[in-house]
This record gives structure tokens, C-alpha cells and sequence, in this order.
DNA sequence: ATAAACGCCTGACGGC
DNA sequence: TGCCGTCAGGCGTTTA
């Protein structure tokens, strides 16, 4: 499930505590355990476990789809990638069983422990010294205040792609993934594969906007959750495009369409997203 | 520089 | 019921 607000939803379950998550703040590692062998990225297996062994979680963050846990030394980064998940175990004794699709484990001082749940196999976790070895290559934040519509569009003017395969491209910017994406792309009125150097400057920053929108809509309801991998999250009510196929558009009833662009299937209003240099008709 | 094809994996779902 | 094709929230590598 795990695009930019759904990591940003495990993040606070995981320092929050509250609406049933559990805090793992000044939990100290006393032993990990590495049930899939290649759900580790680096170091290998021996490293990993004597590294990590003793070492307390000062503070968790995000970065992009990036889980991160700062330790005393080193950092635990975390990538869900399509079907990962994390959770926090408290334990009445050692013995508890794991679950189906469990593929690595940290077990804390205290009487609990952390989980990666990762039924495809595609997540994967790295211990360094230095976030930067795993992160330096990722794009802008789009909630980053720092960041604005005039830096987003003259990023667009750089390349001359089609916005999809653009947008879900983590160099160019860093979070999106296939629903916001397409939720975003339907909120501004533009067309998925839309040449990035065709638009104006008022459609890249209404694209910027939406972007925000989509974003922080999700963050507000806790993500979305679809089919077997359920976390809560409500922003699934809300999609105007994504998994509506044939059903009618909330703007002008036309039957939304999907497609495939650059290899992911692609949800849009046929009407309200046209391929011009125009903005679409929810334009006014 | 851009984009397509493919690989990595398991599971749910619809059609027959 | 079972088999089969399709689809899936991601992303890196290879090939055109």
C-alpha cells in the first residue's frame, strides 16, 4: 500500500503510540532476527546483527517512501516498496509466533518488538552509517515548504517526458507513486501522458497544487486502503479516477478510461483530462 | 534523453 | 472445485 502518506502514516503509529500504534522511542535492540534473506540490502546478515545489537531508537522519520530509524550510531532505513508492512508486537513472552510473510524482526528490551511483514519480497531494509548513502539520489519533497511551484515547474521544463512516468519517477520528484499520481493528474485536469515541456507555467502550478492536495488529503485520512493489504486509512472514498474504470466521472459523467503509460495502469477522465496545451474542462 | 521490456514475488479475483 | 490469465500501492537493470 505504501506511497508517500501511507509511510507518513506508519511513521506516526510507530512514535505517536496513540489510535492503537505503539511507540517504539527508546526501544533498544537486543536482538535481529532476518527471515528473507534478501530483504536486507546492507550490510550483510553478521554485520547487520552485531551492528544494530544494543543500539536504541532515538527518533523515526520519512524521507520520500523511506522509513527512517535513527540509532545511536547508525540508521535503519526501510523501503514497503508494493506489499510491505510494519508493526509493532506486544509480547506476553518470547514465544509468540510470527506471521505469514514476516521477513525480519528487531526484538526489544522491553517486551516487544518490530516487524517488516512483506508478502512480495520487493521491500528492503538497509544499516548505515549515513542516510545520504541510501537517499542522496532521490528527488525534491513535494511537502517540503522549501520547495515551491516555480522550482516544480521549471523541473518540468527540464525534461521533455510524459507527466505520468515523470511524476512516478523518484529522481524528479520523490513520493508519488501510481494512485496520487493519478488522482493528481485528474485534480489539475491534465493528461497522463502529456509532454512535460508543453505545459504553461498556470498548468504546472496547478499541478504542483494538486499534488499537495492529494498528498495531504491522504495524510489526513491515514492513507488508503486497498484489497488484502489493509492499514486503516480512508482516503480509498475519496479517489475520483484511480480503480474507477467505467464508472462516471464526478465532474462530467463521462465514463473514467484506464490505460497502461510506462508500464502502470493509468486511470483518467477522458473528457476532463484532454492532451492539449489547454488545461482540461476543470479549468474555469 | 526517453521509454519500453523485464525481473523480482505472492496472492486475489474473475471467467470458464 | 480447479485451472488460468490478469492485475497489483515499486523500482532497478537492460535494451532499443
Amino acid at each position: 500500500m505504501p506511497e508517500l502518506p501511507e509511510v507518513e502514516t506508519i511513521k506516526r503509529a510507530l512514535t505517536a503510540g496513540g489510535r492503537g500504534g505503539r511507540s517504539v522511542l527508546g526501544c533498544k535492540i537486543v536482538q535481529a532476527d532476518v527471515l528473507w534473506h534478501r530483504t536486507l540490502q546492507t550490510p550483510d546478515i553478521q554485520t547487520f546483527q552485531q551492528n544494530i545489537h544494543g543500539q536504541v531508537i532515538q527518533s523515526v522519520s520519512r524521507r520520500a517512501k523511506y522509513l527512517l530509524f535513527h540509532l545511536d550510531r547508525d540508521t535503519l532505513l526501510m523501503h514497503l516498496r508494493m506489499s510491505g508492512d510494519v508493526r509493532v508486537d506486544a509480547l506476553q513472552n518470547r514465544l509468540e509466533p510470527l506471521q505469514t510473510h514476516d521477513r525480519l524482526v528487531l526484538w526489544f528490551a522491553n517486551q516487544s518488538r518490530l516487524v517488516f511483514n512483506n508478502p512480495r519480497k520487493f521491500g528492503r531494509v538497509w544499516l548505515v552509517k549515513d542516510p545520504q548513502e541510501v537517499l542522496s539520489r532521490l528527488g525534491p519533497e513535494p511537502l517540503d515548504p522549501t520547495f515551491n511551484a516555480d522550482q516544480f515547474y521549471a523541473n518540468l521544463k527540464r525534461h521533455k517526458r510524459q507527466l505520468k512516468p515523470l511524476l512516478l519517477d523518484q529522481h524528479f520528484l520523490a513520493g508519488l507513486g501510481n494512485i496520487y499520481t493519478d488522482e493528481a493528474l485528474f485534480l489539475s485536469g491534465l493528461h497522463p501522458r502529456q509532454n512535460s515541456q508543453s505545459l504553461t507555467y498556470l498548468q504546472g502550478k496547478k499541478l504542483f497544487e494538486a499534488i499537495r492536495t492529494v498528498l495531504e488529503t491522504g495524510i489526513q485520512r491515514n492513507g488508503a486502503s486497498i484489497d488484502w493489504v489493509y492499514r486503516g486509512g480512508t482516503f480509498q472514498n475519496e479517489f475520483k479516477v484511480y480503480g474507477r474504470r467505467g464508472q462516471a466521472c464526478y465532474h462530467c459523467g463521462s465514463p473514467i478510461e484506464r490505460m497502461v503509460v510506462g508500464q502502470r495502469g493509468t486511470h483518467f477522465c477522458p473528457k476532463c483530462q484532454k492532451p492539449t496545451d489547454r488545461a482540461g474542462c476543470l479549468e474555469d
